[in-house]
RNA sequence: GCCCCGAUAGCUCAGCUGGAUAGAGCGACUCCCUCCUAAGGAGUAGGCCGCAGGUUCGAAUCCUGCUCGGGGCGCCA
């Protein structure tokens, strides 16, 4: 939706003027507000513009709003507005004619199927964001998922305001894991036992039959951990691909060794002079950036450490042209934040440009008792099994329906059902509906959107047709908030809120063969419009929006 | 000890850059299909928004202190 026909913003615009009016043309304070109030009898959406002009101007705030509300309906016109009302504190309270709802209607309809999202952000950035990044020492579990759905929907939230975002899983394939990996599927290659801080699960013999089939010799560690770095990628590209999540960058460290590039980022903290030595090892003065202790880059043995490797991959990602990086991690890694970010501020870079997000962890839980299963007690169920179980929607969006910095409990019991117990299902039924609606009315989409905004001569529109192009109208604002709050838990509860709403309305009012002129076509525009609501709302969770049900 | 997160209905959580009588889902209890998908809807019950101060015309929201819970404080990754 443009803002030239942004019905919203011609409020907004009308209060402004009236505000300003009321000055004189004295520029204001901060900008007023116009929300939808807490209650339907206070009107339809509401100003806290006289109260804010109250203290400057040094009167009260009820007076203040009945002058602006006077000036209000001046600006607004008769057509547009029923009536406005001072309330409360001093609250304008718009109550809309239907003539503005229509106007409304047709302004969605005219955004067509893909401009229902917010306008474009005015500073476009290019993002990266980091996500899911497990080692390559064995298949997703749960955790990861997480991390997964959260990531991928974060990338399609910052793309719906404009920012232009890419996906990058950094492979640690180098370090201390990986030679236990190594060891681990070289034991089970010659029948032996994983040594004791080895790897255990049963893919890793599997791992081992394949690789000794590919006639790689056990006793050639560096060959049997680089395939079984690829092997197990492939079952990790294979998981996210069925959980529909595509990444554009596998970035590999053992790549940033061979490329020179950790040493250059070494060298580059030392010029800066933010390194000395000790103890044998090379460290990092991160103490100077508020650390509380400073850091090895390289340890005394001349290897170095997984900080070392983490601030060459930062410098590339910043060498990239990437404007802002985003970084999910896990729970585990939030003391290493602070340690990465003064990293990076010891290359000169500026750590504005940085941005760490903590994921809380996953349990599993049915009939409402934590999950003790052996293989699948806390976060170490994988996330193939839970897709067996659940199915990639009802996984994303029990995944993304919390905040992510709150641990999420899934509840195996209520994911499976399908009845409107499940919130995914509630949505996807509403959408589905919808399409068995339009089916019966047997007309295309070109067909129904063109009324949207269509006049219903002798009939005025029911409260829950009202409920819901305001709801509709909130979208673009849900998205924006959801992107800058980097909080995708939002979308699952708009959506939740438009799907009541959208039944709600079923309920009230008939849409196939209801009366007066103009009303069904009226009302088949309205769930047309609701329909591609909740299909723009499901697409920015990455869960699918289905015809049938 | 230090750092990060949390504390809101019986349960799980939204709401948090200050606004009006604090919301949703689950669970409990009542009802509603001769009708476009009952995978739906209507309703009832259920709250010291952890505690105590502070700022403000106004605080669940901001500030300070405290309590409780989770996580982290490696020359692991």
């Amino acid at each position: 939706m443009t803002a030239a026909n942004d019905p919203i913003a011609e409020l907004r615009s009308a209060v402004d003027r009236a505000a300003l009016a009321l000055r004189d043309g004295e520029p204001t304070g901060p900008a007023p507000t116009l929300e939808r109030p807490p209650k339907a009898e206070l009107g339809d959406y509401s100003s806290n513009a006289a109260m804010l002009l109250a203290a400057p101007m040094g009167e009260n705030p009820r007076d203040v709003a009945t002058r602006l509300a006077a000036e209000l309906g001046e600006q607004l016109g008769e057509e547009t507005v029923e009536r406005i009302e001072v309330a409360g504190p001093g609250f304008v309270n718009l109550f809309l004619a239907d003539a503005w709802y229509r106007r409304a209607m047709a302004s969605l309809a005219a955004a067509g199927e893909r401009g229902l999202g917010p306008e474009p952000t005015a500073m476009p950035e290019r993002v990266l964001v980091e996500f899911v990044s497990a080692n390559p020492t064995g298949p997703l579990h749960i955790g990861g998922g997480r991390h997964a759905a959260y990531g991928d929907s974060l990338v399609r939230l910052l793309e719906a305001v404009g920012h232009e975002v890419e996906r990058e899983f950094y492979v640690n394939d180098a370090g201390g894991q990986i030679g236990r990996f190594a060891a681990s599927i070289a034991a089970r290659m010659r029948g032996e036992e994983p040594p004791e801080d080895g790897y255990e699960g049963a893919y890793v013999g599997d791992l081992g039959k394949q690789i000794a089939a590919e006639g790689i010799d056990p006793g050639d560690l560096e060959a049997v951990g680089r395939r079984g770095v690829e092997l197990v990628l492939e079952i990790v590209r294979g998981t996210l691909d069925r959980f529909g999540v595509h990444f554009d960058n596998w970035v590999s460290e053992r790549d940033l060794y061979s490329r020179g590039e950790v040493d250059a980022a070494l060298a580059q903290l030392e010029r800066e002079g933010h390194t000395y030595r000790s103890e044998g090892a090379l460290w990092l003065r991160t103490t100077s950036f508020d650390d509380d202790k400073d850091r090895v880059l390289i340890r005394a043995n001349g290897e170095p450490t997984y900080l070392a490797a983490d601030v060459a991959y930062h410098w590339d990602k910043l060498e990239r042209g990437f404007g802002r990086l985003i970084d999910v991690f896990g729970a585990d890694h939030h003391g290493y934040v602070a340690r990465l970010r003064t990293s990076i501020a010891g290359l000169g870079a500026d750590t504005d440009r940085f941005e760490a997000l903590i994921m809380r962890l996953v349990h599993i839980v049915e009939s409402g008792e934590r999950a003790q299963m052996s293989k699948r007690s806390g976060e170490f169920v994988l996330l193939d099994e839970l897709l067996d179980d659940i199915g990639a929607d009802a996984t994303r969006w029990f995944m993304l329906w919390r905040s992510h910095d709150t641990t999420v409990d899934l509840d195996l019991e209520l994911a499976r059902r399908q009845s409107n117990d499940n919130p995914v299902y509630y949505v996807q039924y509403a959408h589905a509906r919808i399409a068995s609606i339009l089916r019966k009315a047997e007309l295309e989409p070109e067909q129904v959107v063109p009324g949207a905004g269509i006049e219903t001569p002798g009939s005025t529109l029911e409260p829950t047709e009202r409920e819901l192009v305001k709801r509709l109208l909130e979208f673009p604002g849900e998205v924006r908030e959801a992107a800058i709050r980097r909080a995708p838990h939002r979308i699952c509860a708009y959506s939740t809120t438009v799907a009541a709403d959208f039944h709600g309305f079923y309920r009230d009012c008939k849409v196939i063969g209801a009366e007066g002129e103009g009303v069904e076509r009226s009302r088949l525009a309205l769930s047309l419009l609701v329909k591609r609501t909740i299909a723009g709302s499901l697409g920015l969770l990455g869960i699918s929006a289905p015809e049938r049900m």
